[in-house]
DNA sequence: AGGTTATATGAATCCAACA
DNA sequence: GTGTTGGATTCATATAACC
């Protein structure tokens, strides 16, 4: 434990690319992160959110029952020796980030069972404080095709804090209200990248693992504050620039190929921050027959931003980055603040609140109802 | 890797219990985990199902909001001074169950966050080969009082063979009928243990961590064969004893307090095993006898001469005297020359092939099926 | 145009028996 | 050991093709 008080000054001649007083914030640096991060001031970042190689180990080739042939990650960044040097590099990172993290900051780790237990027990040797490990269960994911195990479904992200008695960002109301009033769990379900959302170049996927954009919105929603600096030391397609952008976080990423960076960069410069932004179709979880608003919200159904009003056009509303919404000073969710502006006991949202649709005004419902068509068998 | 070559024949007297060459089955062994392991005889065991202590770090008392106190984990058998104690303590039981197990078996272990991550990082540096990792969502968890986090509404199962060439059992079809007839995934959801399963004495539950039985049951029925032995190490109140009693496997386990071993005698001896005919039809039809297609044309069902096409008629063969089809120049086994005309890697003959009956198409499996149902008892 | 059917694909440690 | 052969094996979603 304790690796804060051994981190040793570096003379500037290991630094590579800015001095560390200056934060690179919304860029991307090209090359490899343990020498980039070396160079980013210490202190200095409030979140960082890693996606690192797998060290996935995959055979020899694997075909569908149809024969098709599945198309794995075979790329030279995923290789490693041997666990050892898998672990050397592990903790090389991490004690890196753990030096560039404000004393208050958070890092996420995300894995799957060939190297999160290696991530996560390194994390606790650095000294690091385990807030969570969140289970991200994908909606579709690859079967198993010879029927050898269980379908693979979910990755895990681990979150932590610099230390036990860190003052962490957790926005405690933000993800209840995302959740419909209920406290958001450790098992988050997405899809995963796909359709218009997943970056291709001549029909091809520019990045074997692209995240989906709805995981980095929840994350960088809990854990953040507007304004905040994210750290993505394995930046890839720049999922997490993209996200931040969009949620009013500055970002700084770091990658080694210039393929992602190019296609990074675009992406980014097409994000459209927040209330700028449209309806944009993603796609929509499935499985919970239970829908809280804030999924509506994170999948782009209900832009932030959007104004609602009741039938009678009483009252009005905004609706917030979390599916909470405001009016005026009072703010709460689609229930709660139908309740109170009602002056009543209780409120349901869903047949109380009102958009503006084709000229005239539809309950939030209708939504709620097109999205379950939309989701459901 | 390679921890097998290491370990060392102890003398008898570091053995407690019984002599190595006997399995104590369908007993609970009184004492210290790993003491009793070392008695154990080596690769004798199909397979492990292991709860251990979870280390955790629980910084003094914890009440609701309304004021009442949660009765948490602080049992004396869950303290450890540190990270390299209990990483000591995990090597050491996990050392000893890799040389109990046989080659074919495999090892389950449950956990969360708190020791998850460093259980699982040793089983692969032992040599293991992890095959999946399991989440259990709990439906109903303990809510996070305080809003400081997500709700831990999970536990996380590892589940790994002896080594990456091992034929674990692994019962597929049991599985997915399990689960309607989809292939079972990775995220098991189960309610947490309570009602009239959890053992209580005098109004207060037995045990802090009392697994639900659903739990072992699925585990058990995946990963064992009726008549398997399973030693469970931390045996508490016996959740995996009488589920293996209620599916027919035989089991061994081991406790060092003997509230618990109470509990779980008079539990196991009230645990009804299922019939026969229950089991039998939940173990999966993989012992059905090979069928060459060769024994067909043998016993006259297929005659030399016969022609085969695909379901949709673009592919031509005629059945020759032993058993092999002719397209052209191209000659070869039903699969072989299935695979051969679509260009594709592999094909099953027997699905892909199909033959003029009664005015329609049918596949050959079908006079496959009618020989084995002649054949067979 | 609108609805239906066929095809493509995703962080995957993916076979078993016998010569 | 290794090489060959038999034969068992897939779910959700997006997109293209086709009526």
């Amino acid at each position: 434990m304790g690796v804060l008080e051994k981190v040793r000054t570096r003379s500037p001649k290991t630094a590579m690319a800015e001095p560390r007083a200056a934060l690179p914030l919304d860029t991307i640096l090209q090359g490899d992160c343990i020498a980039h991060m070396r160079a980013l001031p210490t202190a200095s970042v409030d979140m960082i959110f890693a996606d690192p190689p797998y060290n996935l180990q995959l055979g020899g080739d694997l075909n569908r029952p149809d024969g098709s042939h599945v198309d794995a990650v075979t790329d030279e960044w995923d290789k490693f020796d041997s666990f050892a040097s898998y672990d050397r590099f592990t903790r090389d990172w991490l004690a890196e980030a753990r030096r560039i993290l404000k004393p208050d900051g958070t890092i996420w780790v995300i894995g799957s069972y060939h190297n999160i237990f290696r991530v996560g027990a390194t994390i606790q040797d650095l000294g690091f404080w385990i807030l969570n490990d969140i289970v991200w269960r994908k909606a579709n994911p690859m079967p198993n095709f010879r029927g050898t195990r269980f379908t693979n479904a979910h990755e895990t992200l681990i979150w932590a804090s610099m230390g036990e008695k860190s003052k962490y960002t957790f926005n405690y109301r933000s993800m209840k209200t995302l959740n419909d009033e209920l406290q958001m769990r450790s098992d988050w379900e997405f899809p995963i990248c796909g359709g218009p959302e997943r970056l291709k170049k001549d029909g091809h996927k520019v990045h074997p693992t692209q995240k989906p954009e709805a995981l980095l919105y929840r994350v960088l929603l809990a854990a953040t504050h507007p304004g905040d600096v994210v750290l993505d030391p394995f930046f890839g397609t720049g999922t997490t620039g993209a996200v931040a952008k969009r949620l009013g976080r500055r970002w700084i990423g770091i990658e080694r190929e210039g393929v992602y960076i190019d296609a990074a960069t675009q992406r980014i410069a097409e994000a459209l921050p927040l209330d700028e932004s449209s309806l944009r179709t993603m796609q929509a979880p499935k499985g919970t027959p239970r829908v809280a608003f804030g999924t509506l919200v994170e999948n782009g159904m209900v832009a932030p931003g959007m104004v609602l009003t009741d039938a009678k056009r009483r009252f009005q509303a905004v609706v917030r980055a979390d599916g909470s919404l405001a009016c005026g000073v009072e703010t709460g969710s689609i229930h709660k603040l139908g309740a109170t502006l009602q002056g009543a006991p209780s409120c349901n949202g869903w047949t109380f609140w009102h958009h503006e649709s084709e000229g005239r005004l539809q309950a939030i419902d209708t939504l709620r109802q097109t999205y379950l068509l939309a989701t459901q068998p």
